[in-house]
RNA sequence: GUCCCCGUAGCUCAGUGGAUAGAGCGCGGGACUUCUAAUCCCGGCGUCGCAGGUUCGAAUCCUGCCGGGGACACCA
């Protein structure tokens, strides 16, 4: 249990008896406390009164009196319960006991901060999902940032998450990615391509897919294009391209526990199995000559064609097969991160969840908004469809993981973002993920000092920890766990970021006041224990974020 | 036309129905013979897009409007 966990549950409970005494223990319930926005309010804070007054008809103010006495008497750990403006109540915690939360970060070791906000629920999270005709262009970048994190929030928040990523190697893409593969190696072999058809990948690295087929397969001469050597041709690059892919996002700190393979499900007939399925449901009805899934029934804007007049499906339906397949496998709750341009997409799929019985509130969707790069207040131009692009791999290249990271976790991830290239690549105070990296590093510095050090073994003291900006650091400090809870909750990772930077700077003010090493020697083993705290705290954080922490710099 | 997201300080953005709406950047000033100055300290009057509504209380919830972006295929 988190300290400050402890004295919120101890003022509520102060609270409930307060009121079962005035004889409305039903309002109970309107006891929130809460850390409050504005410094000066107190540690923390409750507007039970505001609350309460109206049921208990009676003002505020006449409230706060009474319960402020009342809990000032029965709650150990405050050091103070003031009544403030319209009907507040602030409460202040004692320090000594705030500072126990250097102990409890040493006890907890790389625990501290876990909760139980999952109670052990699976969850999936599906992410990137690159079509397998070409290296992963910056939103991937992303949404990888962003799934891995909340996988790793998640799976210190009480539930098993596990990462997938689904590879459309099945569709017509395919058969277009081996055209333009087809088209590399006949130009390879000396002929010369007029036009480019419609449609085929124009992408320069292509071209290097071909060579190294031709390398693997030099007798191969391309003359006649059949559908079955570019079928084959697109299958060979996809898997090249997709394992390309697997490699950038390695390098980039993200490994998936599962990859599936459209063309697996297709091969185990999931496609015909979900069309069959919702048929025997009675969900699917005949017109036009197609099938159609009444997901108006569901809550979707309109029904969906999952059968063409022609025969064949639309990419609705491996998509259901997918989706069903992953409640089958017994996931709790099922993510999917998307690119904006699938939010349509949302309701034909909840709608599919909800027929097929699964819970449709377990089927979350986080829209991943769109990324554009900016450098020196100039947009850099990036266009796929041209054959023209800025990879994430060259994003990696140029500003390093830890930047590219934490600037793509740095906001909401469903609000559209300008990444700064020149702020990322800058070395110095105005770069976020040095000013927190820098504080682990100071700290690694006195650390080290302090062991080269001759010095006495103390136990150290709580009290010692008593200057504001001690205290101040010791605050943020226990406000650690809340923030990973809420990010879990909220799917929201860019809390983390927000909170690290403000530990920072925590750390940064007092390090500047005080000095550690050359104190009392009480005072020094106190500090380096605030010291040790800080640096655990920070360093967690950085790891649920896929970033390093420099001993360094 | 229908639906979704977004409009908050010069810029980039936080903001969980609560108090005087906050950070970073930029700009100006100051601080190192001291454990890493990649740091710290001081300086913030903004129609929270507009108008209604709900509420003791709204940037936050509801309705309408304005502005920006996106989605609305028997494409994937």
């Amino acid at each position: 249990m988190a300290r400050l966990d402890d004295a919120r549950f101890a003022i509520q409970e102060g609270i409930a008896q307060w009121f079962a005494r005035q004889g409305h223990p039903e309002l109970a319930d309107l006891a929130d406390v809460d850390v409050p926005t504005e410094t000066g309010h107190g540690d923390l804070t409750t507007s039970v009164c505001l609350r309460a007054a109206k049921p208990m008809r009676t003002a505020p103010q006449a409230l706060a009196q009474p319960l402020a006495e009342f809990l000032r008497q029965s709650i150990p750990m405050l050091a103070s319960v003031e009544a403030a403006g319209p009907g507040f109540l602030n409460f202040t915690l004692q320090t000594p006991w705030l500072a126990q939360v250097v102990n409890d970060i040493r006890v907890q070791g790389p625990q501290y901060g876990h909760n139980d906000a999952g109670q052990g629920q699976r969850v999936l999270i599906e992410f990137v999902s690159a079509n397998p005709t070409g290296p992963l262009v910056i939103v991937s970048g992303r949404a990888a940032a962003v799934g891995d994190a909340m996988a790793r929030i998640m799976n210190v928040s009480g539930y098993h998450a596990d990462r997938e990523f689904y590879v459309n190697n099945a569709g017509n893409q395919i058969g277009k990615l081996g055209h333009a593969i087809f088209l590399r190696i006949q130009e390879l072999q000396g002929h010369i391509i007029e036009e480019w058809p419609e449609g085929v990948y124009p992408g320069e690295y292509v071209i290097e897919v071909a060579r190294q087929y031709l390398k693997q397969h030099p007798a191969f001469v391309a003359e006649q294009p059949t559908p079955d050597t570019l079928w084959m041709l697109g299958q060979y690059g996809a898997e090249v391209l997709r394992s390309e892919q697997e490699q950038v996002l390695k390098t980039f700190g993200v490994t998936f526990e599962h990859w599936t393979f459209e063309k697996d499900l297709r091969d185990q007939q999931a496609p015909e199995h979900i069309v069959q399925r919702l048929e025997d449901l009675g969900v699917v009805q005949e017109a036009e000559g197609a099938k159609w899934f009444m997901s108006t029934r569901f809550g979707d804007d309109k029904d969906r064609v999952l059968v063409k007049s022609d025969g064949t499906y639309t990419y609705f339906v491996p998509d259901a097969a997918y989706h069903a397949q992953k409640f089958e496998r017994g996931y709790d709750w099922v993510i999917d991160l998307l690119g904006p341009d699938h939010h349509g997409y949302i309701g034909r799929m909840r709608a599919l969840v909800t027929a097929l019985g699964y819970a449709p509130d377990h089927f979350d969707v986080m829209i991943i908004q769109l990324v554009r790069l900016v450098r020196d207040g100039e947009l850099v131009r990036m266009s796929k469809r041209g054959g023209q692009f800025v990879a994430l791999a060259d994003l990696i290249e140029e500003v390093g993981v830890d930047a590219a990271r934490f600037f793509f976790l740095e906001r909401a991830p469903n609000t559209p973002m300008d990444f700064d290239l020149g702020l990322a690549e800058l070395k110095s105070n105005d770069n976020p993920v040095f000013y927190i990296q820098y504080a682990a590093a100071r700290i690694h510095s006195v650390l080290r000092q302090w062991r080269e050090s001759v010095h006495a073994e103390l136990i150290w003291e709580p009290a010692l920890l008593s200057q504001p900006l001690e205290r101040r650091l010791l605050f943020v400090l226990a406000r650690y766990p809340d923030i990973v809870r809420r990010a879990a909750l909220d799917r929201a990772p860019q809390y983390l970021p927000k909170y690290l930077t403000e530990l920072a700077q925590a750390f940064h003010s007092f390090y500047r006041q005080h000095r550690i090493l050359d104190e009392a020697p009480a005072v020094t083993m106190a500090r380096v224990a605030l010291c040790e705290a800080t640096l655990s705290v920070l360093s967690l954080g950085l790891g649920l974020l896929g970033i390093s922490v420099p001993e360094h710099m």
